[in-house]
DNA sequence: GTCTATATTAAGATAGAC
DNA sequence: GTCTATCTTAATATAGAC
């Protein structure tokens, strides 16, 4: 099977038990693989394989969530419709998210500089919105970095309650 | 020395490595002690270390955060009050917050439940904040989450961004 | 309370056949 | 593209002397 098919499972673990916790074995036991055969698809071993989901979490972003930021309609329309898609993304606040698990666990450094550039590309985008609205351009860049707080720290939230009702209710926000 | 000299070393490693990443060597390195020095204080190895540095943040929670929440004066100013100490414990957002580290790594099971109980404190503390200016309970908790929300939500993103404004924009806000 | 030395296990990774 | 078998390293943890 080609490497993609593998990605979703590779997600699913990594979120799930961070980069150190989810093991070869793990790995190997999700995707039905030996471990030789992961490293025929990933030779770089696990940091390949959390780069390749990078590069899926990166193509997500530029498909669902950057063009619902450019739809037509005012600017609450528009989060609405992206918070639609991050209720996907996130399964309704079951799942955390990978990028604040990788800036947390012992691999920060090696995928830091992704993290932050994926971060900079969804803020800018969403100042785009707020500058549309009229905004100075430090109001809009503040007003999109705390769009991206809210829906962080509620996801850090509902992980702690083991309730996803702080993430839903953050969601409903963004068109209010 | 008794094991209490060791808890900010080991607060350091917890944040900066994660629970995987703060191996026995690194801790053996950064305290000084042996790995069986290290058994001797703590028999129960990691899993121990870590419920001895929770120990000493329930106690810090107790002794700082909670108190500032019960001065005399407007919420506001004890709001302020606890961003101060908001900013020492998290050294002016340049430290993650070690409940989303154990929250999101492969310890999760082992720790979520105190985790919980610490988040669920200092919420319902800051509940009553709310509650003395006249809000209903609900605002009132909904409100208290909201702060939960941007602490939460600013560290990461300030983590993702390395830069600690996103978290002092927030702490300033508190009181505004 | 701290050490040296060591046991045990599991991790990441590779060789080479099919 | 997948496998079995194996290598190497590093992790957690313990025994027993000082």
């Amino acid at each position: 099977m080609p490497k993609e098919t593998y990605i979703p499972f590779l997600l699913e673990l990594f979120r799930k038990y961070g980069y150190d916790g989810a093991t070869l074995s793990k790995i190997s036991k999700a995707t039905g693989l030996g471990k030789a055969s992961l490293y025929h698809h990933f030779p770089g071993g696990k940091d390949e394989m959390v780069d390749s989901v990078l590069d899926y979490l990166q193509q997500w972003l530029k498909q669902y969530i950057l063009p619902s930021l450019r739809q037509k309609g005012d600017y609450k329309t528009r989060l609405k419709l992206m918070g639609d898609r991050l209720l996907e993304l996130y399964q309704g606040g079951e799942q955390p998210c990978l990028f604040a698990i990788l800036l947390l666990g012992s691999a920060r450094d090696l995928f830091h500089e992704r993290v932050k550039d994926l971060f900079l590309v969804w803020i800018e985008e969403m100042t785009q919105v707020f500058l549309e609205t009229g905004m100075d351009k430090l109001s809009a860049q503040e007003k999109a970095e705390d769009v991206a707080i809210a829906i962080q720290g509620s996801l850090i939230l509902s992980q702690a309650l083991n309730s996803v009702l702080p993430f839903q209710r953050v969601i409903k926000q963004l068109s209010i």
